[in-house]
DNA sequence: GATGAATGAGGCTTCATTCAT
DNA sequence: GATGAATGAAGCCTCATTCAT
């Protein structure tokens, strides 16, 4: 099923019981609430109407408004993160997979924006989100240097480093387009100590396929 | 003058009229509230408190919140970004130029968070700091290609990834530390395509001057 | 049910839905409040607070000061220009209609000054009133010419000249006398091109019944 | 000297000492800003911006707002009165003053419809003003009582009719006509007792003159 | 559970008034 | 006197949260 749609959630949980389905249309109205307008700026009965309900309602499932901000997010970063892994479950060489997986976040930035943009938004809020983010990507990392391929320490400084460059290509442009897409990630493996030219290379070869 | 000081602009403005020191002691205090709780979520009674003056008299010099945030974004890009120039008006190659730079601007981090936590806030709602920032670093970017010591395109993609570096240094620790300066002017190097190695022996020239 | 309540409206909402009664609670309010302090002295605080509840509710009903003058007026407007019509229906002579007409309405002023003066101080700023009670008085005042009992030029001028003369008394006294009301209905006679003696005849006529 | 004119009162004290031509221009000032928005919306900073001064000066001259709205309406009304008696020193018969003197505020009223304003607007407020209009008209009226002219009881009630007449004419039409002013008089006649035809004629005399 | 009315704290803004220069 | 900055009370409005139905 297509991230794509405004029903994601719910669609997920539509044979579940009834108090699944409200809380997943919840959670669909704020995603896309507060990708449009921010956080901050989302009432309570922006995300209700949206989802045309009462606002009350929403107390049934929340206890307070930053209680959804942390479901949506959680959501949203599972959702995509497990997406990517299975696509790279096949995959060995680490520049190969920091390549795919870097293409496969922006090309879903792409397609659902407001789902990434929540998740980039929340991820410096909320903390856990950030070490799971971190284990999917330490390990590819680590991988690349036994492999000989990535030049450069492996810490928290780095991983955050990538993240950030991946938020940037979101940042400049309205519409993610493919050549930002490999230019993000010729500047990843650079940024990991690839070698300009190979970088090029590589990606290129990724993102053909 | 220390960028230290809580009251940079106030000082600055000792022996101007009144109306000049009023609206640096507003300036002064919106940048430490909005260091400390944020743009969003500071009010315009939290800046008047802080400075210690009655909630109506933001208002004779502001018409809105967002008015004293281009304010003080634009005085901190100006003060800021014109002492790491004038360090560097002697430097002719380009990769130490990007480097001190990169240093300098962390050290300002360092010793004035709120000031760097401002810049880098507003950086973003701020078109016209951004084109400022822009064409300071994009000069020795260019520099550096024609110098044979970048591999990467100069565009807008590029400086905004190097500015996100630097944003992901002073996010990752509560305190900056030297360390964190290094590997971030080492991770801006590779990311223009130096090779690691070199990237590491120019930056610990650089630091260590 | 007599216009003197202090709630009316909730009075009539009585088994109404919720909604309905706070609606009305407020109507009341307001009349009472603009009545005794006039509409712009008056603040929302002022409306709720006499209603005996939140400043906030207010918002849920109107979205500003001005919506619920109009909503006041035009409740009090169809109220009392329909008892006042029903009254009438039975009478044929023009100069009989109107001196009913006035007299209804200074007693209408004198049991609830609180709807007069709303009513009055709202005819100006709310233009559909003004039509309303317009038809009202133009065809009895073109009946009267028909009749031969008139003598003046019916336009809006004349129109909103009897407006004035009613107004004035109720301006006049702080409590509106019998004999006010007698002279106010000779006055309106005497504007219309009665003579003086006749209009004495008539009204000490109509109201002794 | 015209009642035209922004200045008047500052073009009476030109030869003044400077304290007198200060007071000048700020009821100058405010007759005018009254007249525009009304004295409840009128902020002592309109007023002083309108004269050109800052607006603690307001305060040399008077101890608060409602002040200064007690001396504009005295001096306008004293202004205006005086001309129009002055007008009338030579007639003695008592349609014929009335009528002048009715027509003669109208066409004030057309000519500075921000004195008119700001006199019928503050008659309400200020008590001195209504027993200074009332002396005027009240000398009138017994005379054209004792001329066998006028049918009415001439008491409190009946002068201020005549000013709710005067008041309407400027309600009614954004500018006066000569065609309002025609039948304002004849109605202020008619209420005075006077026949409508004799009415008639006797305007169309005063008026043609 | 769902509803939607009620609440009141909190932010925004204006402006009469005071006061130091 | 004139100036204009500073003050803070007071009004406006929004909205997270509670609660009765």
């Amino acid at each position: 099923m297509s991230l794509v749609s405004q029903h994601f959630f719910a669609d997920q949980a539509h044979n579940k019981r009834k108090r699944e389905r409200t809380r997943s249309a919840l959670l669909d109205s704020a995603i896309s609430v507060f990708a449009s307008k921010g956080y901050e700026a989302t009432s309570i009965a922006d995300i209700t109407n949206h989802a045309g309900m009462a606002n009350g309602t929403f107390y049934n499932y929340y206890r307070e408004k930053s209680e959804i901000l942390n479901d949506v997010a959680t959501s949203v970063a599972i959702e995509v993160t497990s997406r990517i892994n299975e696509d790279m479950s096949e995959i060995d060489n680490a520049g190969i997979r920091v390549t795919t997986a870097t293409a496969r976040m922006l090309e879903t930035a792409r397609e659902a924006p407001a789902w990434f943009e929540v998740l980039l938004s929340s991820i410096n809020v909320i903390p856990e989100l950030q070490s799971g983010v971190v284990q999917f990507l330490r390990s590819d990392l680590e991988r690349g240097v036994e492999q000989g391929l990535f030049k450069a320490e492996v810490d928290v400084l780095l991983i955050n480093q990538i993240l950030a460059l991946i938020r940037t290509a979101g940042a400049v442009d309205r519409e993610i387009t493919t050549e930002t897409i490999r230019s993000t990630c010729e500047a990843v493996l650079r940024l990991l100590g690839v070698p300009a030219s190979r970088a090029k290379a590589q990606v290129a070869r990724v993102i053909a396929a």
